[in-house]
DNA sequence: ATATTACCTACGATAATACTAGGTAAATCC
DNA sequence: GGATTTACCTAGTATTATCGTAGGTAATAT
């Protein structure tokens, strides 16, 4: 499992936003009911989005989410990355402290990036607009 | 993360043997100190490998491990699939208790059905003779 | 002032991962 | 036949990440 269900639910929640009035302000609450999503931990999720300027928020009554470009603006793999951190299918291609010690000489490692470079591509080249589209 | 050190293992294992002399029993304790992996851990490994057929397993002195095909005969797809489970990008793409609930009105489910076919084909495309040629 | 909303810090339950401990069964060698 | 070497089996544990909860503070509208 490479996506867990904080990148899901980023992408049910843009994907939810999406379908609104463009400009209206949805309120965390009714965003949680209609993906029926935990309300608290749904919370921290749009804490990111909006900190990584994803989505606009506006406190108080009245206030709540909106998504501040069009659709076709936001890939899949930024909402991703995003929340999730990483993509990496292996721990081969992380660099850093939990980087593989073989990196130098592993004979699969030519592999790992080939395919993490695939990934990457396939959730770059489609964007919220494309899942829409699909229904 | 898609892929945990148990796939890795693996996948080190057979490269490991697949460079040994072809018919040969390599003992685990050698393939542990060749690839400075925990011997007991290893073990679980071995055994996986040796129930489904990917290797031939020899009691006692004079013993061990060794390949039963030519290195061109195994997928990368057979033995990650093998000793992870199941390579899913997400749950969407899962089956049984673990399926998601929303999987008959998800607008991302071809998305992440599509990325799984392009994974699979991506590692069954791929042989172990293939990983030697790339050194 | 009150209600409504986002934001913040911290904690807890569960599950998977990575690994360890200690044995039994089979094969070889002397 | 006994000792050694090997694979195989069952069970446990430490660590980590995930998923979610609890309870508060700050900002905005009515």
């Amino acid at each position: 499992m490479i996506v867990s269900t904080k990148g899901r639910y980023a992408l049910r929640v843009m994907v939810c936003l999406a379908q609104k009035d463009p400009g209206a302000y949805i309120p965390l609450k009714e965003i949680a009911e209609a993906e029926h999503i935990s309300q608290k931990y749904l919370e921290s999720i749009m804490t990111t989005l909006s900190k990584a300027g994803f989505v606009d928020a506006v406190h108080g009554k009245g206030g709540g989410y909106r998504l501040n470009r069009t659709p076709d603006g936001y890939t899949i793999g930024s909402i991703l990355k995003l929340t999730e951190g990483s993509l990496a299918v292996a721990s081969c291609s992380v660099t850093g402290p939990a980087a593989c010690s073989r990196t130098t000489c592993c004979e699969a490692k030519p592999m790992w990036d080939k395919l993490d470079a695939m990934i990457d591509g396939f959730f770059e080249g489609i964007t919220l607009a494309d899942l829409l589209k699909k229904e």
